[in-house]
DNA sequence: GAGTGGTCTAGACCACGAA
DNA sequence: TCGTGGTCTAGACCACTCG
């Protein structure tokens, strides 16, 4: 029985780090060798006192690194469960903030040529995520770089669910404009984008829009739709057609700690 | 100065929940309101101990808490630093492995058509990020629907950077093959790639590959490239180019807790 | 040297789940 | 009812930072 008494490891110039790391460290360990298999419980917190001679304060946190990396699950009245022999290995993109998703749009600004109020129709009801019939908000528009020779980035569609269009600082037809329509939204109406969904198209640039972003028809290009989502509720829909010469999507996913 | 003794606690039907979140939240609640400003120090553990009537082990829990929201940064023999006046929201593209990269290619299959060694010239350096003259293993080939009729998918380039290309399950010239090269390359080399970079470009498919993809000359496609990376170090890197018509790349991203 | 946060002990009461 | 994990107290020693 180690006896543990605190004067005594004090004396001992520290034996690692900190104990309740490596008592996480061979649980681990132990987990990964299938020691208690995947769905099994742990030895429980009061065992593994004795066990160890540590105290119950650093085997709860010897416990809680492992919950944190999701190798158990812990229950009162139940105990420890094993949920992973293996700390699951994921890849996130991150983001900072929504804005992170048009950096591209940085010193670049946007100028309407269409404001509308539509109702949607059966084909625009399936890019809007709504019933045919629904009422939609609905400016269209050139985005330009904000240099001498304003040299048009992108065509660009927003769409406005109604019950979040009544907005003051809205674009005018002809006027310029810098800030994410969603961000009025979210000011305005007190409400947080939960969600944003992407799709990317491959396309080729013709009739009208080449004309519009002067390039030559049958250019390529990607078409982006994003959809902002308040829960399973699309409030935003956005769709950008990019000549593939001025525009490509980069993302960069990172290992997660 | 309250008492706080323990049988008296326990006497009352408990005021809420735990003590040590409604310490976070109302210390959450302050600096939100910038009373102790971003840059400052918070109250030491020993004055949020008195003037809460805690003891040190509930403030640290609830210390804790914003250390995880990221609002605070301590540190030993100096404090607890406000960083953030609000929890930053993030929103993040998760995957559980690096399969969700690929998810299109359950149910199609890759048949090689080239497999060389190659030195890099100038062009393919910028592609593999490497040194003009660094060695790589080339494979090329088309990813084919596993259906009764191989519709093609994609047209595939992968490279192997030559420390990590002796690979004893690699495809041959030919064979249909199934598993992604970058698991191959961590099995046997025993590396985790920390690290995937794509990039999403719009082209139109002419030519060979569109006669290899069974498309017409000129229709619009996406070209995706994808660098495999340990630490700063790619390994591999592919290139896809899929029809429009038979592939979009679609994303979400969700507002993390 | 005084004070900070990091670690740890040895107790205690509680809500909850299972027998 | 019994044992689980969740919460909490009141002490303690340590490494570290700073004046």
């Amino acid at each position: 029985m180690p006896t543990s008494t605190y004067d005594i490891d004090a004396a001992i110039p520290a034996p690692e780090r900190a104990r309740h790391i490596d008592l996480a460290r061979e649980l681990a360990q132990r987990i990964a060798a299938g020691d208690p298999p995947v769905g099994a419980l742990l030895p429980t917190e009061t065992e593994l006192c004795h066990s160890t001679g540590l105290s119950r304060y650093a085997v709860r946190q010897a416990l809680h690194k492992l919950t944190g990396l999701g190798l158990i699950e812990r229950q009162a009245g139940v105990g420890t469960r094993v949920l992973a022999s293996q700390p699951p290995t994921r890849y996130v993109q991150a983001m900072d903030g929504l804005s992170d998703l048009t950096r591209y749009a940085e010193g670049t600004s946007f100028t309407a040529t269409v404001r509308e109020r539509l109702t949607a129709d059966a084909r625009q009801a399936a890019l809007l995520r709504s019933a045919p019939g629904a009422k939609w908000l609905h400016l269209s528009g050139l985005r330009t770089s904000a240099g001498a020779l304003p040299e048009p980035i992108a065509l660009v569609d927003i769409y406005v669910a109604d019950e979040v269009s009544r907005l003051s600082k809205l674009p005018k037809v002809g006027q310029v404009f810098g800030v994410p329509v969603y961000q009025l939204i979210e000011a305005q109406y007190g409400l947080r984008v939960t969600r944003v969904d992407q799709e990317i198209q491959g396309v080729c640039i013709d009739g009208e829009a080449a004309a519009a972003l002067r390039v030559e028809p049958g250019t390529p290009g990607l078409r982006i739709i994003r959809t902002y989502l308040q829960g399973e509720r699309a409030i935003e829909v956005t769709t950008g057609l990019h000549p593939a010469s001025r525009f490509s999507y980069t993302m960069s996913f990172r290992q997660s700690a």
